[in-house]
DNA sequence: ACCTGAACACCGTTCAAGT
DNA sequence: ACCTGAACACCGTTCAAGT
């Protein structure tokens, strides 16, 4: 006789992405996301294959919401302004939710890794701003800086690592004014 | 009666670091690491409080290796070329050693970080050629802005995160241009 | 169809016992 | 003084057995 089933995929990413905030990816063990479901764990491998399988759909959920988050900040129609609002935009992301976003720029498994289709959808707003900056020819290769920068940045910084004192608020807002400044002053290819 | 030691910290740090990099973090487990020094599990925590120390200590052999390789990168006297030098340092290790150098900068613990002096003595080659550029008022902030590029950059470029084509060689070399070029051309608030 | 207890192969770590 | 086997508390994962 069936049973009516006691949770499901959505219920266990959600529970999963609580628990790596709060305890980090060393805490996000199966036991643990199975009691925060109120099942036991070998139950959770008939929803997921695996505990990468988990962490890859984390990533994807992370994924999503960032993009989304990026997209709603480019609203000025102005390159400039739209490219700082993204950045913002995402340090207020990282800042939300660390462990998650730690975790889409860890060296992790090619396999635990957001589906492509997702990464990509994200890079769009960056590669697109950078374009109106720096012109179609370099778009790519500006965006790379953007995102790299900010990446690192933020990694840093959520990883404490910035230990000389100075204040890191200004260290941003620095950044992100010189990147922008160089891009738009940088001789164009073409148009 | 005291019997000779089988082995040794530096033994067993050497040893895991070849591990770490042919194996990655998970595959550095102190029964891995004992067999590759020839006693038992139990015997390395004798020189290592635990697997948080040995990362620790790892670590530290990473920074001040980097940390050398940068200060000899320094070497032309003109603050630009030099800056790309230590640029291109700071890459070089990175694909020698792609897990170490991850490592440095993953958000881990507390207490498995390298010692705060040798990230100091990495970071003070940067600072000072950063300051060159920028101006000492701005120093800190123009040394954040090329870490943390360099830092995201390579992270990205480790983990196989730039997959919308282009020349990835050529993003490095149009990204260090930009970053050096704009700090060069900042407003000094003094000099 | 879904859930579970029991089991397996692995971890890190402690500790009494050996030399 | 150093090393080890045995043990403990944890993991992820599989699977036969239950409903």
């Amino acid at each position: 006789m069936p049973t009516p089933a006691r949770t499901s995929v959505q219920a266990i990413v959600t529970a999963a992405r609580t628990i790596l905030e709060a305890e980090g990816l060393e805490g996000l063990t199966m036991q643990r996301v199975a009691q925060a479901v109120g099942v036991q764990a070998p139950s959770l491998y008939k929803r997921v294959r695996d505990r990468g399988d988990l962490v890859r759909l984390i990533s994807n959920d992370t994924a999503r919401e960032l993009s989304e988050r990026l997209e709603r900040a480019a609203a000025s129609g102005d390159p400039v302004r739209d490219l700082r609002a993204v950045a913002d935009a995402f340090r207020a992301f990282a800042r939300e939710r660390p462990a998650a976003f730690g975790l889409l720029f860890a060296p992790v498994p090619e396999s635990w890794r957001a589906d492509e289709a997702l990464n990509r959808a994200a890079a769009a707003v960056v590669v697109r701003l950078a374009g109106e900056l720096a012109g179609p020819e370099r778009a790519l290769d500006a965006a790379r800086l953007v995102v790299a920068w900010a990446q690192g940045f933020l990694s840093m910084e959520l990883a404490g690592a910035f230990r000389l004192g100075g204040d890191v608020d200004e260290a941003w807002q620095f950044g992100i004014e010189a990147i922008t400044a160089s891009l738009r002053s940088r001789p164009r290819r073409r148009t």
